[in-house]
DNA sequence: TATTGTTATACTCTATAACTATA
DNA sequence: TATAGTTATAGAGTATAACAATA
């Protein structure tokens, strides 16, 4: 579902039109260039690593398990993510000693500074789009959000895939 | 997305929450999930296919040129998917006559009517959603998407890229 | 035997450079 | 020389299988 921000040719999009689907690929063009834009670029952060950091400032240490599932990455990419993080030292792994098994993922000193510095400016991001969306509008859209969300995790817990 | 027995952990998600495009990003995927339950799988048909056939059933016959620029698609990745929906026997590529470098690609008969039964099944998608939204919120939700989308293409614009 | 995390690997997507055939 | 489309290829992103350490 991939949309282009160009205008020239103004051709007819017909049914795609009518796929929610659709307009939602669109606008996360334009948001995925909005973060680029405020935080990627500047601090050299994918979206991933961004969320990742985001994840750990709330709550302060996170098993590699838990941000697999919460970052809906698979273990081993996550091991790769955690690797580079670590490498610019501003993650670290502790080893759990009642488990000796499992580890725990926590922000280092720069890391902590970094994702203070990222959740100030997180907000700032979406100043961009106040030019053409009030705040009223923002919070409807970012309810409106949620319900597609959570009416497809209905679904597919009704398929009988309990959890996530 | 790996499934897990446990007990959903609920992390905080922090400064994350107040992102939109987090929220735009969670959205796609479960509108991706619906994609394939009710066109992906059954036609075998990538988000990308699906849109080429609704352009070219809604638009008769495009130049690869426009099509690459609609569907934000890189000129030789457009080739290759036109070169896949060619071996389906959906579409047909001709010469433009009056300047053989061009081409335009249309619909085959069964391409045609393929993309006749998808734009008809298309509404059918959002029914889904329907349990959730009222179309009151999917209309709202859809005029908001469409205000992020042309948020980011205005900066576009101003940054010094005027169209294309 | 089951679980956490890692290594190795493969497959797809996406992007760029170089080529062809026309103009 | 410039343009439309293609070929070849490189790089990221994503997914799966097999393994090591621990329980």
């Amino acid at each position: 579902m991939t949309a282009s921000k160009h205008k020239k040719p103004a051709l007819a999009e017909g049914a795609l039109q009518s796929l929610i689907g659709y307009r939602i690929a669109k606008a996360r063009i334009a948001t995925q260039a909005l973060f680029a834009r405020h935080i990627g670029s500047p601090f050299s952060l994918r979206p991933v690593e961004y969320s990742l950091l985001m994840l750990l400032h709330a709550n302060e240490a996170l098993t590699p398990k838990q941000l697999s599932r919460a970052l809906a990455l698979p273990a081993p990419n996550l091991t790769i993510l955690m690797d580079r993080m670590q490498g610019r030292g501003l993650i670290e792994r502790v080893r759990n000693q009642a488990d000796r098994r499992s580890q725990q993922a926590l922000l280092t000193t720069d890391g902590a500074t970094l994702a203070r510095q990222l959740a100030e400016l997180t907000p700032g991001v979406e100043k961009d789009l106040g030019e053409h969306l009030s705040p009223g509008e923002l919070a409807m859209l970012a309810e409106l959000l949620d319900k597609v969300s959570n009416s497809a995790r209905a679904r597919h817990e009704a398929d009988g895939n309990p959890d996530e």
